[in-house]
DNA sequence: TGCAAATATTTTGCATGCAAATTAAAATAG
DNA sequence: CTATTTTAATTTGCATGCAAAATATTTGCA
């Protein structure tokens, strides 16, 4: 009854909670210097990209849950990092603007990814990016 | 102004978000049927492995939240799938205890990691292997 | 021995992730 | 053109993840 398949030492899942909560962890310290989460975070690099698209774009873009969506964009709309306006062609619709301070933020962000990789004394380019498209296998396989 | 270091693209942050939200989400099902939430079901795997250790010992084990885990295990003991108990030589420690019924749901449970491998279409084995040890180094690097 | 520092857990408050129900508006079938 | 269906968002309820404060014990040091 040794069951090896229900060891947590081979489970990839459980590697795949610890690492993504360790670099969410990793992220708190550097984004609370500019009053973000790291969701918010997320949705300001998928404005910073591109700005003034539809809160479903935004959800494709990010893979952040709709009911949590509501809510993070609410919040930043209350720290005046974008709004929320109504898409005149489709009254269902609504857009997503970066505000002038959002857009500003953009230029203190641009150290956080240095800073967040020079943690990583084990992990080279190479393994990184490797790392990255074993991920979008998994992420690929997984999805509806 | 490209900033590329900032696009979600090159963000392995995100794809750890995604692949762990995605796989998480791929273990609802087949855990509800056993009542089990994926946080609870690491619980429930440390435990299979090693019983009758201490909450800190679980958190070592599983990098669960001491604040969640608290009231996981009150979950959990509602359900009757264990106990808490006082550690005599310690009373500031608590020592968690499958009940018989924990024990069992050990063979409803067995089957669950080969039903979420066959989800993976593009990810063979060596990769599987490979990934873990990638994430392995991000969790090490990341640690305190 | 007695008290400050360290440990183990719980509690509290906030921010999601997620499923399901709800609301509003547009698209489409008949 | 109207009723049904589909789409876009929001709301609701539950379960964490996390930091910080609070409790209860135990250790360790003067």
């Amino acid at each position: 009854m040794s069951f090896e398949q229900l060891k947590l030492k081979n489970q990839l899942c459980h590697r795949l909670y610890m690492a993504s909560n360790s670099i969410a962890r990793a992220y708190r310290e550097p984004l609370s210097e500019l009053n973000l989460t790291y969701p918010q975070y997320v949705v300001m690099m998928a404005l910073w990209e591109q700005d003034e698209i539809t809160i479903a774009e935004l959800k494709d873009k990010t893979a952040i849950d709709g009911g949590a969506m509501t809510q993070i964009l609410k919040k930043m709309s209350d720290k005046s990092l974008l709004a929320v306006i109504k898409d005149e062609h489709d009254k269902r619709k609504r857009l997503v603007q970066l505000t002038q301070h959002g857009q500003s933020l953009k230029l203190k962000a641009a150290d956080i990814p240095k800073n967040i990789l020079c943690k990583f004394d084990s992990v080279d380019a190479t393994q990184a990016k490797q790392l990255m498209q074993l991920l979008d296998l998994v992420v690929n396989d997984l999805a509806d």
